[in-house]
Order: structure tokens, then sequence, then C-alpha cells
DNA sequence: GCATGTGAATGGATTCACAGCT
DNA sequence: AGCTGTGAATCCATTCACATGC
């Protein structure tokens, strides 16, 4: 009960936690272009940010700047790679081979920085044995508990059709996975203990074919 | 100055359009299953909603239900088509045929329902010439204007790494493309009059391993 | 009676503006 | 002087609860 040196960390939204991914991307960013220091004004203008937004969001984890000069980019980088959690490596599964599966095993940052994809299942024989241009190799879904556990897999990602994501989703929380990354377009039944984070790429190209609606219509013709 | 019939089209949230998508997924399940009539309240239970937002969201765009009994399925259906612009055809540009631009062009609902792939640019001569599996072909990137103005192409996907998703999305603009979803993990410098949306997959996977840190941490045990 | 549509109430998140430190 | 960290103020979104109409 005595839950002191951490401010309720439980009650840090999740768009807060968002943008504090936001924020590391951009001080890596800084870093290699060789800055040491950056004041929260900087960083706002930089990326189209809110300084006041970056203050409070940081605020919910102490206190990391300097008054008067603003936050060591380095200190700050490493600051936010604990808090976020990618300081030690997680392991992660994707289920289905298909161009997705593939996309995602070789799309860089999901096999770094914190990432670990031990391998690609998909029930199809053919894509079995076959591996993604990075190394990532395909492997038989029926392996899926075995795989879990010799290799401690902690994430499972969903690149399957709608059909199947509840089934597989379901097999992967039997063998032991706690947190889902779904691309299928379907509400996941979710059950207690389980983290499933749904990207639903549809509806980002709907929201573009409502932005086009308005514009012919004439509405909202102010803009940034 | 007689705006009546849309009582402030413009001022609906994106969140608000956003579940308008859920919403129409919702329905166009129920009327696979031949459902004729839902309640806001049944919506709420089967897909894990909040029944008063489904009226509030519903009610921004005017009144669709029957009092007493609920809403016509595929009446709301074709209703939030008309609203979210889904009811004529955008055609949509991919650039880079990688693996993500692969998956993109197959990904069903990308090139049905309101939207057609007119194809896939890559300035690899190799890639050029091939034809994604659902039959979206390969073109050089250097046809990028020809192909915009006679396909009359609205919506550009960047789809390529990180390093050249600026430049591309320059020259999207350039053609005229008018609505750019970008999927390179980079902040997109926009212009006036381009409405561009950015997915990116990474910040996903993070959130995920947040979840980890907390769950090691005994944060936030409490949870539906 | 039952479910919508909606003002009013609540709850969060963002922004402002300044006290406090360097 | 300059910039952080933060209460106060504002803005926006969600939820409640009920009048309205089928």
């Amino acid at each position: 009960m005595t839950r002191r040196a951490a401010p309720d960390r439980d009650a840090v939204s999740e768009l807060t936690t968002g943008r504090l991914s936001v924020y590391l991307r951009c001080l890596m960013y800084l870093e290699t272009i060789g800055q040491k220091t950056v004041s929260s004004h900087e960083l706002a203008e930089r990326f189209h940010l809110n300084s006041a937004q970056i203050r409070k969001d940081l605020a919910c984890f102490g206190e990391f700047g300097t008054r008067g000069v603003g936050y060591n980019v380095e200190k700050l980088k490493e600051t936010l790679v604990r808090t976020l959690g990618l300081d030690r490596v997680r392991n992660v599964l994707i289920v289905g081979a298909g161009n997705l599966g593939m996309a995602l095993a070789d799309y860089r940052g999901f096999n770094s920085n914190g990432f670990n994809i031990v391998g690609m299942l998909d029930i199809d024989p053919e894509k079995v044995g076959r591996t993604s241009r990075s190394g990532v190799s395909v492997l038989p879904f029926d392996r899926l508990n075995d795989i879990v556990r010799t290799n401690a897999v902690e994430i499972g990602i969903v690149a399957v059709n709608a059909e199947s994501a509840q089934s597989v989703h379901d097999a992967l929380v039997a063998a032991g996975v706690v947190a889902v990354l779904n691309f299928a377009p379907v509400q996941i039944r979710l059950r207690r203990g389980v983290k499933v984070r749904s990207v639903d790429l549809r509806i980002n190209l709907e929201s573009l074919a409502y932005y086009l609606k308005n514009v012919e219509d004439g509405v909202g013709e102010e803009e940034d």
C-alpha cells in the first residue's frame, strides 16, 4: 500500500504516453544531427507540438529539465526509453505471413530498439520455410505454443484476415502472450489481463474520404 | 447563409467521424446476419460502445432513428456511407512497392467500397512490371504526374522509407493529390489545402511495451 | 412502454500564465 | 534574462437523465 515513488503512474493517459513516443522519436533525430540541448519551445516549433503540453507530459514522470536552459537531449532520450519500458527487449511473434506480416517483419523499428521478432507463423505449408528479406523465418502455425514458450514471447501480432483473427488471438493468449497488436478489421473479444491494441487501416482512408467530401461541399475552408 | 440541413458539419470532430466508421462496420456486419433493425443499446452491447455516444454522434448529422423502435440497419448504413463520403469512388495511388505497399494494395477494404487503387509506383526497375496478388500493378515512379492526372487520383499513400517520405509526399502534392496517407515514421511538413494522415506503426508497439512494463512493476492491476 | 434526441452535468485534456529556479 | 514546472482557466468529449415522440 506504500506507493510513493511513482506519483500514480497508472493514472497517466494513453494520449500522454503516445506523445512520449513522439518526443522520443524527435529526440533521436536531434541526437543524429548532434544537438545537445533542446527547450520545450524548440521541440514544439520544430515538430508542430505545444510547448506547455510537452512540459506537462514530461512532468508526469519527474523533473528532467534545467530551468533557464532546457532539456539535455541524450539524458531525456534515455529517460523516455526507460519510462516507456523500451530498455529491455520484448520478444514478438507475428501470425500471418502474407504481405502484411512480411511488411511488419521488415518494418524498421519492429525488430530493433526494444523489440525482437522471433518469427512469423502461417498455416500455409507453401509459406513455411521461407524467410523475409530481413531474415525473419516463417514457421508452421501449429508450433505456436512451443515457440511462445521457448522464446518467451510477450507480444503477438495478428496479421491474418478478419475471419481468423479471433481464433488466432485466442490461441496466442492460450499460449501465454499477454499483449496483442491486431491488424484485422474486427473487434477482438478481450479478456482480463491481456492488452489488445487494434490498428484499423481502413478507418484512416475513410477519414480522408470524409475530408475530400467536405472540400467538395465547400465546408471548413479555413485550416492550418 | 441558409444552411439548415447540415447543422455545422465542419464542427464535427475527427473522433466522432472515426466512430462513424466503426458504426458503419458494425452495421455492415448486422446486415450480413440479416438484422433489419437495431437500437443504440444493442449496438453498444454487441460492440462494446456507449449508447448515449452513438446517439449523440448520429445526431450530428440528422435524425435517423425512430423513437420506441431504433434504427433501420440498411438505411442507417446508407446514411453513414453518404455522410462519410464513401458513396463515390476515390482513386488511390500507392508509392512504394515493398511489402507494405503490396500489403496495402491487397488489403481488403483498400480497393473496394469507395476506393480504387490505380497502381503502385516504385523506382526499382526490378519491381516495375510486377503485380500484386490481387492484380495491382507496379509502375515506374517517374510516371507519377501522368498517372495522377489521367486517373484523377485524389489520395496518395506513402509506403516508402523514412528518408524518401517527404520528397515522395511533395511529388504527390505537386502532381495534384490532395489527401495523403503516410506510413513512414516521419513528421511530414504540411501544406495548406492538403490533408495528411500519418499512421505510425511503431507507436502501437511501444504502447504495448509500456503496458508490459507497468504489469511488471505491478501498477494498475485493476482493468476491465 | 420503449428508444431516440438533447440540454445539463461531469470528467479529461489542453492551454494559459506565472512563480520559481539557473 | 530564459525556461521549466505547475496551479488555474479553458476547452472539448463523454455521460447522465429526461422530455419527446413512436
